[in-house]
DNA sequence: GTCTATAAATAGATAGAC
DNA sequence: GTCTATCTATTTATAGAC
């Protein structure tokens, strides 16, 4: 195999492999034999078993340049709050679906200290904070959302979703519990988000109780 | 020092260390310097490292003994649904902030597929899917939440708390974008889950149509 | 470009003196 | 109850043949 292609083969099976059992827990032994190589083919492609961790934090960068915002451009700039919310809330539950690895490898990152969980912090969790907490911001200017930090709305949010995406990926038995597709989570997330689990009974009561004491 | 002193001694450190770098990122020989004795020490009181980690998980389910439903045991009898929701997550997020290692213990063990997490969801996860889906359902038969999947709403509600309690364990950055008091938080999350981020205004609005077309 | 063989360091675990 | 010394297996990493 020419040498660019068994380097990005390597890459590959090393990030299953980290993403499963985490860096120190993977031995370079057990991703050559994944990859059906010898062992000293990975130190002939990398230095040292850190440059290999580095060389896949390189290829994460590409790959974090798809727009996560892309998808609800158009109900942004409408308003259109549900179908902002569903339509993030769809494309970060999708994303975690269809890469399982990636939250593993990040977790695992995260709790060891290496630099992706900063990388990635610093480039997606940053701009989606302030992404839809602008948003948020701006929809409060118009009154359709009552004041609150909106950092806070959109700690909410993704605490859902990504709590639903760990859940699903780390335990089995979460399905069981709660087995619905990404759509429909996204529609009641977003739901509980913006009008919350008391019925429409409860909430004129509320309503009509705040106005009188306003 | 007495051998049961020096055993829960060990226990202790390996707590800290395995919360850290996880079980395969720690050495016994670090455990061992961490505790002030020689490497020996460690397997005169556990046979195997994986004796440790067992020994770790009973410690643990004595202390899962506590009741984290006693707190709102009243304001579950009264049907007060703010306190039941506040008390809860003001509970889960104190217990994060007061055993940060607690947390790093198990993602770890979940990451590394060791028992800790599977009796944890076992034992807890479980029981309080059961205990507020249990309490969500009747407050839904009663007429104050509207209809929807039990679960959802606890799912809804646990994403929020543990997600802010993963954030700020685990990113340095997290307190920088929302720093606020467990008691803000649980009385926040507790408005979001019931009856969400819109404003009065607008649940005005919405409460209007839905009455109109049903 | 790939392999076998092996070096060097570190890991878990034991023996035996005090 | 604790230590030093040591054993064995594993892990990262290299050398050199093909």
């Amino acid at each position: 195999m020419v040498a660019e292609d068994r380097r990005r083969q390597i890459i590959r099976v090393a990030i299953s492999l980290f993403a499963l059992r985490g860096f120190r827990g993977t031995t370079t032994k057990e991703i050559a034999t994944a990859a059906g190589v010898s062992e000293a083919i990975i130190f002939r492609h990398f230095a040292t078993k850190e440059d290999l961790y580095s060389a896949i934090l390189d290829g994460c960068a590409c790959e974090g340049g798809v727009d996560p915002f892309e998808s609800m451009a158009e109900a942004f700039k409408g308003d259109d709050d549900r179908a902002v919310f569903q339509a993030l809330g769809l494309a970060v539950l999708n994303f975690h679906d269809e890469n399982p690895e990636f939250q593993r490898l990040l977790l695992h990152s995260a709790l060891e200290g290496h630099e992706l969980a900063q990388m990635f912090w610093d480039r997606t969790v940053m701009q989606t904070y302030e992404f839809l907490g602008g948003y948020v911001r701006r929809r409060q200017a118009a009154g359709a959302f009552r004041e609150m930090n909106p950092m806070m709305v959109v700690r909410a949010f993704l605490g859902m979703l990504i709590h639903h995406s760990i859940n699903n990926n780390l335990w089995d038995k979460a399905r069981q519990i709660l087995n619905i597709s990404n759509e429909q989570a996204a529609r009641e997330y977003t739901e509980i988000l913006l009008r919350g689990a008391f019925s429409n009974a409860q909430i004129k009561i509320e309503t009509n109780f705040s106005s009188e004491s306003e």
